[in-house]
RNA sequence: GGCCGCGUAGCUCAGGGGAUAGAGCAACUGCCUUCUAAGCAGUCGGUCGCACGUUCGAUUCGUGCCGCGGUCACCA
């Protein structure tokens, strides 16, 4: 228990006795004191005067009182209108700093899956995957540090007809170029190749409809009868019946995709404990849908299709099985739900998707919630907000897209020109070299979607690159690099006695401030998780490496005035070194030794 | 049109019933013979979209309106 919480539950129990009457804990309402006013934390009374039934100053002095003669850790308190400011002594925040090692909370039983990824086998990894990479390993990473345990999973989307829509135009326009035999560079990274057919469609299937209607189709008729359509499609029946060669081309092309993602996986250092393919789970749910037909769940229309009526959740009819029995991407998801609960017996069902899903979302829990899955309602969508070009969405088919392998290339080298500017690590060895830049860049990339509320949009202009300075990971970077210096430097520095401190040692203010901002770590890591919200862990170390940056300013640490000043300040530079590293890695950002 | 989300400084974003609304970028001013200046300190910049309501107190909650985005497929 924090020392925030310690005070309301004290408050709490000992109120009946103050005043006569019991008080919900919510009521009492604490907060970090403000810069300007004296004390470490505030108890607002407002809230209590009903209850008190006396005015704030008395109300505040009582509960004030109070808490002096019964809490040790507090030494002061002030009145200033409705506030009771609370001063706390100092050993409390520092013994308990200086104390605090592991990075991970209680461990808890619940096991959590969490669905990120997710892509396509017909096109490269753009920027709004990235988003959902980024985002989808940081929420695992939040939930292992709160002590869950969890499972990254990712439902690799292989099959249907937009994959068979590369695989025509490959096909018809490849004349068998493969990631050995190219002569277009990026194409040898095969997801880019693959890519390449899919755009070469669209172009195809564009034209062909302009011609159509050029002969005096309809745009409806066109868009129908374009032979390049019906080719994909006549392709998905053949892939759906086991053809031979269909398969096999299929095989192929997906393997070319497979083996770029592995790559790009790797260079944004996301990974999964396991993998789903639609191509085995698309028939699944099917079974699902007979079962909630016989609890009355879903019912039959005419013509045999399958539906939920969902009118009085406020949502639609949702149809769930064709006519011709044939399943829909939501019969899929039915199915995969259960599969991974057969898999894994989770507790909470998390799907990273964006944030146009979420009807597709809401529907699918109603339907597990009415079908009495024991999992339904540990079922959440994690929505995130699209990331937009200036020019508006980005749409892989037309080729408006920020790429991620050439992105992650260009943080890389602007990484690699600032850093080379400044002239700092030219003793460094090339690898040496070629690790930093990566550590910089993949820093600045994932720290710039990270730091954004997952639900909000983000817009993205190619042509303002990712900032270095400022609210950045390489600034926090920094100040991690800071602190390995200045312990380098220091020699038998960390005595493991943590009680040195003698009972009279008058804290710097910077010292004071970056105590208390290291004492909020686990607060911090807690509330991120229970808000599902990693741009709080990103804002929290960025207030860390600025508190930490100010105390380096103004108190020497190696030329400290005494020997006991020293060690404290050496203790606060190591202990504020292992917080950013430990929220880092937490959402996946590596910290360098030097910079 | 129905439903969902968003609207805070010129720009990008924090805050989320409580005291004087905070950062970064941009612009300007100082600070490297001292532990890494990718830093620190400062100046400039706000009717928290608009209106009404609830409350001792609203930028925060509610309702309505306006603006932007998404969605309402037998696509995934």
């Amino acid at each position: 228990m924090n020392i925030f919480q310690e005070i309301q539950t004290q408050v709490q129990q000992a109120f009946p006795a103050l005043f006569g009457s019991e008080v919900e804990l919510n009521k009492i309402t604490i907060n970090e004191t403000p810069k300007d006013f004296i004390g470490d934390i505030t108890l607002v009374v407002f809230p209590l005067l009903k209850l008190t039934k006396k005015n704030p100053e008395e109300s505040a002095k009582t509960i004030g009182e109070f808490l002096v003669n019964n809490n040790k850790n507090i030494t002061a308190y002030n009145i200033i209108k409705g506030f009771l400011n609370i001063e706390i002594y100092n050993d409390y925040w520092i013994n308990y700093v200086l104390n605090q090692e592991s990075g991970i909370l209680n461990p808890k039983s619940e096991t959590v899956l969490i669905e990120y990824a997710s892509p396509n086998t017909n096109k490269p990894i753009h920027l709004g995957h990235v988003r959902n990479n980024v985002l989808g390993y940081a929420l695992a990473g939040i939930y292992k540090a709160n002590g869950y345990n969890v499972i990254k999973a990712n439902l690799t989307n292989d099959r249907g007809i937009h994959i068979c829509k590369s695989m025509v135009a490959w096909q018809q326009f490849g004349n068998g170029e493969t990631p050995e035999n190219t002569t277009d560079l990026k194409c040898r990274k095969g997801d880019h190749l693959v890519g390449k057919y899919y755009v070469e469609f669209d172009k195809h299937y564009k034209q062909q409809i302009a011609d159509l209607i050029e002969q005096g189709k309809t745009k409806e008729e066109a868009e129908k009868q374009a032979p390049i359509l019906l080719a994909a499609q006549e392709m998905l029946l053949k892939w759906e019946n086991g053809d031979e060669e269909t398969i096999a081309l299929w095989k192929k092309m997906n393997a070319w995709v497979y083996a770029g993602f592995d790559i790009t996986y790797k260079n944004l250092g996301v990974d999964f404990d396991k993998f789903y393919y639609e191509s085995n789970t698309y028939l699944l749910g099917k079974n699902s849908v007979e079962d909630g037909l016989q609890k009355g769940v879903f019912f039959k229309k005419e013509d045999g299709s399958v539906w939920i009526d969902l009118t009085e959740d406020g949502l639609d009819q949702k149809l769930v099985l064709r006519a011709d029995g044939t399943s829909v991407y939501i019969t899929q998801d039915i199915g995969t739900a259960d599969l991974k609960y057969d898999d894994f017996k989770m507790d909470q069902s998390i799907y990273v998707v964006g944030n146009e899903q979420d009807y597709h979302f809401k529907v699918l829990k109603l339907i597990m919630q009415k079908l009495g899955r024991p999992y339904a309602d540990g079922i959440h969508h994690f929505s995130y907000g699209m990331v937009d070009l200036p020019s508006g969405k980005m749409k892989s088919r037309e080729g408006t897209v920020v790429d991620a392998d050439d992105l992650i290339a260009d943080m890389i080298n602007i990484a690699k020109e600032q850093t080379e500017a400044l002239g700092k690590i030219d003793d460094f060895t090339e690898d040496e070299k070629t690790a930093l830049f990566r550590t910089i860049g993949l820093g600045a990339l994932k720290f710039f979607l990270l730091r954004v509320d997952p639900k909000k949009r983000i817009l993205f202009d190619p042509k303002e690159s990712i900032d270095l300075h400022g609210f950045t990971g390489p600034f926090v970077q920094y100040t991690y690099a800071r602190t390995r210096s200045i312990l380098r430097k220091a020699e038998n520095i960390i005595s493991h006695d943590s009680q040195f401190m003698t009972q009279d040692y008058q804290l710097h203010a910077s010292e004071k401030e970056l105590i208390k901002v290291l004492y909020k770590y686990s607060i911090v890591l807690e509330e991120s998780c229970k808000e599902m919200n990693p741009a709080k862990l990103i804002d929290y170390s960025y207030e860390v490496a600025k508190t930490y940056n100010k105390f380096y300013n103004d108190c020497p640490i190696l030329v400290a005035e005494t020997e006991e000043q020293k060690k404290i300040r050496l203790h606060l530079t190591q202990q504020t070194g292992s917080t950013i590293k430990k929220c880092f890695a937490i959402v996946g950002i590596d910290v360098p030794e030097r910079m």
